[in-house]
This record gives C-alpha cells, sequence and structure tokens, in this order.
DNA sequence: TAATTCTTTAGAGCAACTCTCAATTAAACC
DNA sequence: GGTTTAATTGAGAGTTGCTCTAAAGAATTA
C-alpha cells in the first residue's frame, strides 16, 4: 500500500500529475483511509504503469480514460482493448524510428562540432549564408 | 526556394507550427517576396531540421531559441554548442531507453489479450481486485 | 469582373500539465 | 497539553506549445 509520494517515487511521475491523472479518473478503485488520503495497491500501480505507457507514447488523455472505460466494463471489450494496444505500439514504433532519425542527426552535429573544436577550426556560419555548409547535410 | 506550405509538406510539420516557431524568431533568415511570403532556403530547411530536431527530443522552446542565438553569435560560442548537443544526445538517448521499456509492456500486453482471445477466455477482471492478475507483471 | 486560392497576422482556444495556496490532519518536539 | 513541522487534499490560477479561426490582401482561375 502506498501513498501518492510513493507511487510517484516508484514510478517516476510527479505528485501533481497523478492528482490529475486521479482526477481525470484514471485510477477508478484507488482507495482512501479514514482521513482522505489515497492508498494506491499493487492492483493500482498496474493501472498507473499502463496509463503511464500509453501517455508517454503519445495517446491523448481521452483515449486513455476510453481504455480504461473499456477494462472496467470487462470481457466483451476484449477485441477493442486488444486493438488499441496493437495500434499503439504500432505507433510507439514509428517513434522510436523517428527518435533514432533525430539521434543519427545529433551524431552528426556532435560530430561536426568535434571536427571545429580539434582543428581550431573557425565556423564557417556568416548571417549571408545562414548555416555552415557542413552543418546542412544529413 | 519553398513556400511555408512546401517546407510544411517536405519536413512533416504543419504550418501552424511553422508559424509559431517563425514567430518564436527560429529562422532569423527566411527572406519574404515582394508580397510579403515567406521564402525558405535549402539552408533554411536546415535550420528547420535542427529545430525539429531538438524539439522532438524535448527541447523547451526557449533552449532552441537560445541555442539558435548562440548560432547566430559565431565562432566564440561553438564549444557551448557542442555541449548543447552533447546533453541532448544524451537526453534522447535516456528517451529511447524509455520507450524500449514502454514498447516492451505494450508487447507483453498483445500478447495477454491475444491469449484470451485465442483461448476464449475470460478476463478475470472484477471490481474487488481491479485488473487480471496476469495484466499486471512486468 | 467575380470567385477561388494562397498567404499573412492577431488572437482565441485547447491539452496536459505545473504550481500555488489554504485547509486538514497527524506526528514530533517542548 | 500546546505548538511547530510535515504530508495530503482540492480548487484554481498559470504555463507551454501548439492548434484553430477569422479577416485582410494579393494572385490565379473561371
Amino acid at each position: 500500500m502506498y501513498t501518492i509520494k510513493e507511487v510517484a517515487d516508484k514510478m517516476d511521475i510527479s505528485e501533481h500529475t497523478l492528482r490529475f491523472w486521479a482526477k481525470s479518473d484514471f485510477f477508478p478503485f484507488v482507495k482512501r483511509d479514514k482521513n482522505n488520503i489515497r492508498i494506491f495497491s499493487e492492483d493500482d500501480l498496474a493501472w498507473v504503469r499502463i496509463v503511464k505507457c500509453l501517455r508517454s507514447v503519445g495517446t491523448e488523455n481521452k483515449a486513455i480514460k476510453r481504455y480504461i472505460d473499456l477494462c472496467i466494463v470487462g470481457d466483451s471489450t476484449i477485441q477493442e482493448r486488444y486493438e488499441i494496444i496493437q495500434n499503439t505500439k504500432q505507433k510507439a514504433k514509428l517513434q522510436m524510428n523517428e527518435l533514432q532519425k533525430q539521434l543519427d542527426l545529433l551524431d552528426y552535429k556532435e560530430k561536426f562540432y568535434q571536427n571545429l573544436i580539434k582543428n581550431n577550426l573557425k565556423d564557417t556560419w556568416n548571417p549571408m549564408n545562414n548555416i555552415a555548409k557542413e552543418d546542412v547535410a544529413v
């Protein structure tokens, strides 16, 4: 059993965000103690985990709520939930490819600056051509 | 030479976003034609590319503007720009790891639902335990 | 000439946080 | 027992980064 702060630390999500998510009905089964304090069970942590997962691959909060509502309905929604997970996975893979491309560009940039520094070169940039020619590639 | 729409198509960024970035002074060298229409050169595209890169790994717009201003200053800022790129690359790598973890969870979820469907099983979820036990792992 | 298309700017609207603050309660200290 | 300290709560204001709308002005097309 965890307080919201413990969940925040454990899952690396801010308390503010967890409260915002709670207010958005993302954790419909979290109980309160006699002082109205939220107490997360291990099962509740699994909900936090899937919400964090969906959110961190860009799923809109409205769609997350939809998924949660489907879970609550039960068996009859298994197929739809499966499709949501499939589509989300597909989106996440595209994000991977995109992120790798950006990493490649950062890599190129890093080497570009390394070369300038190592050889004590001047940046060939000037206001007339906007950017160093060597810097345009990739 | 490209209009903003052509840049939008070419770079897969919305016109709205490009205009917002332009208003944020991210493209200080884009010229206008006699009708005040923005004309992006190939060099300007390189700026768009690096802005897109920094943005898509989560760099704040204020920090992007700082990087651009450093570029404009010229040679004396090469070291600082190098460090920005290094730090950004590091951040992007962490994002890769995180994204891979979320992909792993989606993978697990996908198989979980596949199994339910294939074997015509019922979701063991019920309101008393919040979530299917099989669904808690990872 | 009129309608349509494209671009422009200003500014409203929106999603998803992020932060502040006052109220409540509990625990720790004097 | 009284009081400072710490944690949690909800309401609501503020922020970031878009996203969309609307009106104005050219240019192209019918």
